[in-house]
DNA sequence: CTTGAGCTTCCAGTGACTGGAAGGCCTATA
DNA sequence: TATAGGCCTTCCAGTCACTGGAAGCTCAAG
């Protein structure tokens, strides 16, 4: 199959296969005429990588993942711990995020948002008596 | 003042102050030996950088909110609005974040963790049976 | 006079793509 | 047979906001 109908039945882009086959975690074998010529096991891969991508894995975690996959003798728990590490970081992302939402919204009920120059937003900023992340205790 | 007591005082790293020179952010003044030179603005400037950006505004936000701040007959609406679909932003990052920690928290959960090989979070990656954003309605 | 800290510039790398140029291949139609 | 258009190829550059490191200059202390 073309890199064309792999990237429509995946959902992976074209140059995103061409990336992981730059970065190898893809080995389309190819035709005579130079095409990449996917085999459905190629396929099976990419649509994992992509579900792998979706649930936020860096590209290294991916090949962790798909290395655990194809081997037999692995064991559940270094998956899960994987995942685990990954779920942290996840975690550690909303936590700032929130705290983040929590100043803005904060500043922008405070600003009228009007014709007039004066706007506690960029008080806060040039002077940060409110400071930004004062919410970020545990 | 040298640029490493900048540094200190502001919180943003000299390497990323001479990056914000570099695009011009800040323009320091140089001293006769061709070190920069920073006034009490271009300190106060860093700051407000600093902050803006731990709020998560891109850099291009942090250049319209110093135009702002610096224009007299700005209109708090502006910088309002610009806040507004910051937030937008980090609201939508934040349920992507939390639609991909249910997902593997469940998956987390259903994985025994042991040392057997049979793992739920890989045959969810293989099969897509449980849809990584079957939860993203809304 | 040397040592070491601090400053300078410039280049390269990060992560994970994405866009675009230049050109080959394949199929269908006039 | 010519050609048009779509798909494929490679390679290079750009994204974002830094960050690391090399090579070399300046300055203060001992």
């Amino acid at each position: 199959m073309n890199i064309g109908q792999v990237a429509e039945r995946t959902g992976v882009p074209a140059k995103t296969i061409r990336y992981y086959e730059d970065i190898g975690l893809v080995r389309p074998l190819r035709s005579a005429n130079g095409y990449r010529s996917f085999r459905e096991s190629d396929l099976h891969k990419l649509a994992f990588l992509g579900r792998a991508r979706a649930l936020g894995f860096s590209i290294e975690d991916c090949r962790k993942l798909m290395a655990l996959y194809e081997d037999d003798s692995r064991e559940s728990a270094s998956v899960k711990s994987l995942a685990q590490g990954h779920l942290a970081e996840i975690e550690a992302k909303i936590a700032l995020l929130q705290s983040m939402r929590a100043t803005l919204a904060d500043l922008i009920g405070s600003c009228h948002g009007d014709a007039r120059p004066d706007c506690p937003i960029l008080r806060d900023l040039a002077q940060g008596q409110q400071a930004a992340f004062g919410d970020l205790r545990g």
